[in-house]
DNA sequence: GTTTAAAACTACCTATATTAGTTTGTCAAC
DNA sequence: GTTGACAAACTAATATAGGTAGTTTTAAAC
């Protein structure tokens, strides 16, 4: 089976994979706004029109490259909490997530798009990531519900960190570490803490 | 010398403050995609090029949403918080912040945007919003540093939550409710254990 | 070789943002 | 009142971009 090489033969020898791998590695280097049918095309040898023959418009596309994009993320989690666990596990869970986000952070902004109901790829990325956060919080031993809560709450406090830190939310860039830690290590001692409620400020 | 800049147009009553209002409407009934030029000309009933006497262009006035949605947001947190401090307070302002997202979902997307440095409107809004989620935080006695770490940390946790839920993150909606009203109980938790009550979970 | 399906092409259309240059209405001074 | 200044609005035109239609070319199967 002949294997073109990219751009050179007049076959290019495109594939939906191909595109979409193109277009997030557009997204990371230019911005989401940055990503048009038109360079797309003459970055992969082609032109314009030819990419319709492998995606169905520019939405379809950025959709995949979310897609792509939250797979990616999925596979830097579970590295990062591969033999961890406990509050060392989220801790390099979080740092993962935030890392990714500050080295690619138009394509962490592409993924924030909603994907098609139903698609199979992106259910199952975000499912990977629910289930190493999941795993991460075993030792706090809770029951189905409450950790399925506190999976939430950890993605909800990690991603709308990082989303602030990067729309410029935050003013001052050298405490926003310190300010990350301190997030995260709040939200796991009150995991910890669960059972006895605090009541500040209830008198009023 | 003539001043009519201030509220009163010779023409047709239009100015700055009334395009962006307009821009701001289109954007909560047809999305931010749906703000164009044409259309918002035209239900201004005026042409397209007449807008220029008023923005710079289609990106300054994204800009200019998103600094009158943030002022929309902090005006609904203050409104939520008066009157209460603490617990209750704090749980006023994120459930206001997550009704907010959720009656203007696109206006709240628009928020995201990163403003203009030096933008004073956006400076005061956001600030706005620090001062009235740090003062429902008195109860907890944080000195300064930690008192922004929380402020952050509950920002986040609600903008994350609320971004997530909006971009169909979440599967079952049944349950959403209780997830959020849970992880900003269990964020509240840790930060009345952290801060000397009982110190269950902090590892030093 | 012939056939076939996909991949790529050219040509074209529409929508949109934006600029240039012109006209028009309102206000204030004369 | 007349007039002049000036912003507001207009018409016309340009550039870019997404997308469609229909045609040609190529790789590979038969």
């Amino acid at each position: 089976m002949p294997v073109w090489g990219c751009g050179v033969s007049p076959r290019a020898g495109l594939d939906r994979e191909a595109v979409v791998e193109a277009a997030a590695s557009l997204v990371d280097e230019e911005g989401l706004d940055g990503l048009t049918v038109g360079r797309l095309a003459e970055r992969l040898g082609v032109r314009a029109p030819s990419l319709y023959n492998h995606i169905a418009g520019l939405e379809e596309l950025k959709r995949a490259v979310a897609v792509l994009g939250v797979e990616r993320l999925a596979g830097s989690l579970m590295r990062a909490a591969v033999g961890k666990s406990g509050e060392q596990a989220v801790f390099a869970i979080a740092d993962a997530y935030r890392a990714f986000a500050r080295e690619h952070p138009d394509l962490y902004a592409a993924t924030l798009r909603a994907p098609e109901p139903g698609d199979g790829r992106y259910s199952s990325a975000a499912g990977e990531i629910l289930e190493v956060v999941g795993a991460a919080l075993e030792p706090y031993r809770l029951g189905s519900e409450d950790r399925l809560d506190a999976v939430r709450g950890l993605r909800s406090l990690c991603h709308g960190f990082v989303s602030l830190e990067l729309c410029g939310g935050f003013g001052m860039p050298r405490e926003v570490d310190r300010s990350f830690e301190q997030a995260v290590r709040t939200y796991l001692t009150g995991l910890a803490c669960a059972g006895g409620e605090s009541g500040v400020g209830k008198s009023d």
